[in-house]
DNA sequence: CGGCGTCTGTGAAATACTTCACAAAAAATT
DNA sequence: AATTTTTTGTGAAGTATTTCACAGACGCCG
């Protein structure tokens, strides 16, 4: 559910500022609440600078994280679209900074913009695949083929290996494979035994193809 | 992802006729395949009556299923709509009657009806949905609240209980929930145990909300 | 009705995973 | 650099889950 198509890629440039015309910008503060589940769906985000997690919690209060959402990436448009409330929180992992744009000025835009919707399902069928992915990720038996998962979707190419950009720490890849810190710890640390990776200050390098 | 908006709601009689016109009648017996992941993408299916499902394998061989689509769903649009490849194979799971249109004739229908294009924003974003509710149930650390999760997300409301329609064997839940046949078993019997469900054959009841 | 194949229930042994506890390492802050 | 905070590594004990094996129930078809 990571997102990387650029919304608008589509527009030109009058209507981008048109866009940026109604946006308002906004800063959070690390380990801030952005919005609730269950809110009222009634802004879109784009990330401008920062990251942020899509979180919900499960019986005993623990973290499960359905996606995160880096820099250039946007958020909250279902809800936009269809009016359906919040179905995960948004907590910033560090300080970040974000454009909003109100759902009518957003459905205003879009209407004057019949290109878009094409675009927009674009869009929205890529978040589709990854949340497919994901299924198919969290669907295996054991936590170490899901950690391996997670590992190759999270990597990019680099030469003949796979470098993860991303740097997360044990807890965070346990919150999203739902496992434990600990089992994360053991599994990685087979993995470079192994000599399938190897990490440097947080940093993953894969060498041979994982899962 | 089972879906259940209908995809062609907002068009007239006359396009939906076009669009018998162009579509092809499929028949497929019982466990056939439809098409197998990694398939060029070239036709977007609707089931007539049957029922299908997505599915991959896991590492070992072992059965991991996406989704069902039953009556008057579809499936496969995403690839006709993005052009990749195919990402699950589908299998029948009983006899099932289908209407097949191929890529050019679905688009050349969507730029005559630009109302569709929102359409398909609504259809797709449903599906997300549901992928998410889904990604959250798997991400539960214990096959009990998954299993709990999977029921109240396939029940429908009957007076102040729920019914699961979907009559599933118990190997068919694990493959969902991503457990082991013998653990579906003993968790159904506990749930009947506690007074939480009953089972009549094969049909559940939900008695009292779960997870 | 009888028989055959599929589905279910259940116990026991093996394995995967979580939780707890604590020490060491690394990163962030002062 | 020193201090504080966060993250990591690792064993041991307990819990959850898988796997295997087999018996019985159920559903379907002749």
């Amino acid at each position: 559910m990571l997102e990387d198509i650029p919304l608008f890629s589509c527009l030109d440039a009058e209507v981008v500022r048109d866009f940026e015309k109604v946006a308002a910008r906004k800063r959070f503060p690390k380990n801030a609440i952005v919005f609730s589940r269950g809110d009222e769906s009634d802004s879109l985000y784009i990330v401008r600078s920062g990251k942020v997690k899509a979180v919900i919690h499960d019986e005993e209060g623990r973290e499960i994280v359905l996606a995160v959402i880096g820099e250039g990436e946007y958020f909250g448009e279902m809800g936009v679209l269809d009016g359906v409330p919040r179905s995960a929180t948004i907590v910033t992992q560090e300080p970040t900074e974000m454009l909003v744009i109100r759902r009518n000025d957003f459905k205003k835009l879009l209407s004057a913009n019949p290109d878009m919707a094409l675009n927009l399902i674009a869009v929205v069928l890529q978040r589709l695949r990854r949340a497919d992915q994901k299924i198919e990720s969290l669907g295996l038996r054991y936590v170490h083929g899901r950690v391996a998962n997670l590992l190759m979707q999270s990597a990019e190419p680099q030469g003949r290996e796979w470098v993860v950009k991303e740097k997360m720490t044990h807890q965070e890849i346990a919150n999203v494979v739902g496992s434990s810190r600990e089992m994360v710890s053991k599994i990685l640390a087979e993995l470079v035994e192994a000599g399938s990776i190897s990490i440097e200050k947080r940093q993953i390098t894969i060498h041979r193809k994982l899962a």
